[in-house]
DNA sequence: GCAGTCCTTTACACAACCTTTACGTTGGCT
DNA sequence: AGCCAACGTAAAGGTTGTGTAAAGGACTGC
């Protein structure tokens, strides 16, 4: 018999968001779960292996927090377990200074990792991080306009070109990936760590300075055409193009 | 985030486009059928090879996802059983690391492969690949313009003949359906992969160079008479033929 | 068989590209 | 002011994709 599915529909807001925690350790489930509630999260906590793999599989959490010392079933398990069936974000909860498991956590497909003893503002940070960035992923996939105009700036995506005063850019791959997120959020700060993620296809290493060289390769492409048209840098934060006059 | 999607239009009135996903696994066609739906495709799924190959059989649908690893009917045999009855495009879905079954796979007529466990963004780039490549190759069904012209180019498809500032080339019918494809696509980037599917009938293998000889023997002809007349490379990406004023 | 034609593979050179290194500058902080 | 982390960027280094000559196969017609 064909099973067809409809889309259950997803109300804006009406929704909240549902974090799984998998560690054995009560008490820190409980100030997590504490922490996490005051943010406005759903909060599920388990504090076994194989019970935390079946809640995570069901896709029912928009985030797993995945502690890799569990008794019983190891957490890379869980984590690669989980991982042949859903790509749900897992934030890996590891033993200071353990760089084996840090490493093959997220080799396994770990979004990010936390090493204990964490502060619960560092995991909101995190947390908020890895969600925000999901959004930014999902909203890539979505349909976009195969054209659009930032200021002096204008973009073709069926063409892959982008135009300064209609001078057409000789951009590299990866420079239009960057200028067309950049063009594509104009307005709004774009993080390194999202830029690295969704244009370099990895994460931001410490004293990673690639981005930068990117960005200022763009930068020097645009000035040939506009001297007017800049990315802005805000420190600490991203980069962004300033949408409107200038 | 926005409720209401908007579908990649394709022509006014046409259908939706069906995908059938064929998989034992129904937390994952549950997941998939998610992603597909937002993306605005018609999704069915069943969990069993011969019911699926009877509906896969219907013509009913423009793309069929099939898991290798089927209970009951293995995914090769439905493949195989398929292909007598229907060159619908199939996206097999193998464990990772399972070469063996992908080259079966692509020998029985796969379009591509997907290693398990896929990202749901992955599988729908690769669905659009597909879909993509379907639409020009029945684009090319349709009867075209016998003769065309780009800048110094002109194509009598009539005689299968191209030729440079009105000197016919010599080309092999490999070169001809090259150089064709390139000036129908005049303007756009012609992706490597594209040009061996439609050109070469076969899918780009990595280390495989002949494309590359083909464009190279192609360049070599062509400026026997126009320097100037050059297939363009973007890195990466494909090829291009300018369009327009030089 | 043999020659001819064509496609593919091999091999090497090269160019484009991405990243790292190194050093200079900036801006927030005490 | 002085410090320090973050940033800008030129130059060097390493990697990958591409260009192409030449050799190797596959096929055809004679």
């Amino acid at each position: 018999m064909a099973l067809s599915f409809t889309l259950a529909k997803k109300q804006p807001g009406a929704e909240m968001t549902s974090i799984l925690m998998i560690d054995d350790d009560v008490a820190l489930t409980q100030l997590v779960a504490e922490y996490l509630q005051l943010d406005g999260y759903q909060f599920t906590a388990v504090h076994q292996g194989p019970e935390g793999l079946e809640l995570a599989k069901s896709n029912a959490f928009q985030l797993v927090l995945l502690d890799i010392m569990l008794p019983g079933m190891d957490g890379l398990t869980v984590l690669k377990q989980l991982r042949q069936h859903s790509y749900c974000p897992v934030l890996m909860l590891t033993a200071r200074g353990d760089e084996i498991d840090r490493v093959v956590g997220l080799e396994l497909g770990a979004d990010d990792y936390l090493a204990k003893p964490f502060s619960p503002r560092e995991l909101v940070a995190r947390i908020k991080a890895i969600l925000r960035r999901v959004e930014l992923v999902q909203q890539q996939q979505q349909p976009q306009a195969s054209s659009l105009q930032v200021n002096q700036l204008k973009l073709d995506s069926a063409k892959r070109q982008i135009c300064v005063l209609d001078n057409p850019l000789v951009l590299t791959a990866t420079e239009y990936q960057i200028l067309e997120l950049l063009m594509r959020h104009a307005g709004d700060v774009v993080s390194k760590e999202d830029l690295s993620q969704l244009a370099l296809g990895k994460r931001l290493q410490l004293y990673d300075r690639s981005l930068d060289m990117h960005i200022s390769n763009i930068r020097k492409k645009i000035a040939q055409y506009d001297e007017g048209e800049k990315i802005q840098t805000l420190r600490g934060l991203g980069y962004l193009l300033l949408q409107g006059e200038n």
